[in-house]
DNA sequence: GATAAAGTTTACGTAAACGTAAAGTAGTTT
DNA sequence: AAACTACTTTACGTTTACGTAAACTTTATC
């Protein structure tokens, strides 16, 4: 199906750049459960998967123990219990309620550093105004220096 | 002009939904810069601001660490060092690149979360057909308590 | 068969971001 | 004046997410 069936704990730390310690740490707390041949870990693709998910919940702010309570959550609806169903769907709105937060957040972080940029450069042509009447360039010269 | 110039540390704390606790640990790490009355603190405007971005780059998944070296870039720049405005451009197109991500980071999670929430509700649906054949019910009956 | 390379467990250490007393001050309400 | 309220400092405690060192095993290579 994927790529490949199984994985080393170097080939996965190698692949998402993270140390072979946070991908023990994992296991350790559940988010991964890599099966062994002798006291070798193998890490299946789902687990692969896993590990992406886990990653990627750490850059949009989320903690491991969030991230771990979706992957119980959605393994059990797998064995289809109406109670956890529905319980899974109200977290998915509270996710998305979240996100949408984080996206009105990034929008207003983008406007904000729209306008900053834009001071850091009337600042940055002040400066190069000013230094142009204490030092005055011939017009050759300047063509050439300001490439 | 804001609304009002100056704050108690209890009038923040309500307004952010935070504790005095963590406002006084931002004066701490001199992300606010609070002047006294005695020994009270006075929280202004700006700072009000700040406490605003502190907590909207938590939000975002920025550290403390984070959120301060840009507010004293930005401090530096208001002194408009050549120097430290170019400095300053360069960490924001970064920002911006963590933003694409995040973004990028969303957009895939909400993908994933449309297809989690689509299979809930097929299973759901499996399940009331189910309970349909062990036990029918009249017409009537479900017509009012399907509301 | 020595040695290196990649894996393992155990366990103490650490940085970040506060929580949580404890004990004191300053103003103001009864 | 006693008590209440809001504020303060000091300082140790806690959780999360690993870092780091020490001391093995197992497998591949010279």
């Amino acid at each position: 199906m994927d790529i490949k069936k199984t994985y080393s704990i170097s080939e996965l730390a190698k692949e998402f750049d993270v140390t072979t310690r946070s991908i023990r740490f994992y296991e350790d707390q559940e988010l991964l459960r890599p099966t062994r041949r002798g006291q070798t870990r193998i890490f299946s693709s789902k687990d692969r998967v896993r590990l992406k998910l886990i990653l990627r919940g750490k850059r949009m702010g989320f903690s491991l123990a969030e991230t771990k309570e979706l992957f119980d959550l959605w393994d059990e609806t797998l064995s289809g219990n109406e109670k956890q169903l529905l319980k899974m769907l109200t977290i998915l709105e509270n996710k998305r309620a979240q996100l949408e937060q984080q996206k009105n957040d990034i929008a207003q972080a983008e406007m904000e550093m729209d306008t900053a940029e834009a001071r850091c450069r009337e600042a940055l042509a002040e400066l190069q105004k000013k230094k142009k009447q204490q030092a005055p360039v011939k017009e050759e010269a300047r063509q050439t220096a300001e490439n």
